[in-house]
DNA sequence: GTCTATACTTTGATAGAC
DNA sequence: GTCTATCAAAGTATAGAC
């Protein structure tokens, strides 16, 4: 899966991660690439919004993924939401500061400029919530309670990358995922009292 | 207070929120300001640059006395939270997910590729967060847990922002809200246990 | 599918008359 | 301080040979 395809894909997701869409230009996405034009409009003839639309679905479910296996291998709740908050600390240490969310940048860009890629940004978010909904409602929180929980946390996750990334630093990284521990923990106290 | 140099700012600044950095281009400045290229770099000779980075710390102030405004007109802290979210909230609807985070956008933009910008975009958080954990410690809350939480506040409405733009929906504001002040409602009730 | 070359637009920025 | 005109570079996209 080293093809030109896959390359062009994986080198956009990496600019777009860093810089967003409008700063990334399809001459670098070919430079960093070793491709040509006619490849990238061989293989996405809607140019660069098919490139993009393409390149956030796949960083999303690759992030998706990631976070579900660190989550996952956890013994418990609370220790996989706190290893998901940790781990991002940890990936914003080693990497300067420059790996955060892959898809956020890009999102408000869109928000008000592209309705197509909007939907697009919309759905990886809704896919992250339905992951993350089904493992609290798994833990014995009810779907509506879990729901919310879920959009609570990623938003938490999300904020906190802001301003770390701003700052240089994880001190919001850290706080974040201690609420999330607390607010978590509230409510699967309230469910085990009140099943 | 109307000046081609103000104009310049306040064009700016909207565009900025609903585009980014990148996608807002100079012309475009131009024409929505009625100037001329040579009234821009008579009063920013830095180019784009220095118009950004007066941008970013203009919106900033002005969102800070927003929300101090909204916080402070409540009769207590929780209340207060609670109007800020949910105004919030309110805004994004009466604008069809048009008005957000004034600067959140540029700020993810400029992080990892423009060093003077991303210190501007921190010292504007770094102002935010200055003005929430006063107000948490007028409130009784020790200067430590203060900060702390104002991290987590802050957070919550920038994550919950993103979510919102992107899903057009208040859903996450809302949620976002409930935890900002159970959270605080918490570090409240501690702080008079155990003052 | 890939190569070279190019068309056309927009970008940020400047020059020089007034 | 403002006007018109213009620059060099970078932007997206396409054509046509192979």
């Amino acid at each position: 899966m080293n093809d030109t395809r896959n390359r062009l894909v994986n080198v956009t997701a990496v600019l777009f991660q860093r810089q967003g869409l409008a700063a990334t230009g399809i001459k670098q996405i070919l430079s960093d690439s070793n491709a040509q034009f006619s490849s990238l409009y061989h293989h996405f003839p809607g140019g660069k919004e098919q490139l993009a639309a393409e390149v956030i679905r796949a960083s999303g479910i690759r992030y998706q993924e990631l976070v579900e296996a660190v989550w996952d291998s956890a013994p418990d709740v609370l220790t996989g939401i706190t290893q998901v908050f940790e781990g991002a600390a940890e990936t914003l240490e080693a990497t300067d500061f420059a790996v955060a969310c892959p898809i956020a940048t890009v999102a408000l860009e869109v928000a008000t400029t592209n309705e197509e890629l909007r939907v697009v940004t919309a759905e990886v978010f809704s896919s992250w919530i339905s992951s993350g909904t089904d493992r609290l409602v798994a833990a014995g929180i009810d779907l509506t309670r879990a729901r919310s929980l879920t959009l609570i946390l990623v938003a938490l996750l999300e904020g906190a990358f802001i301003l770390c990334q701003a700052a240089k630093s994880t001190e919001s990284m850290i706080a974040a995922g201690s609420a999330a521990v607390a607010i978590v923990s509230d409510a699967l106290e309230s469910s085990v009292a009140d099943p």
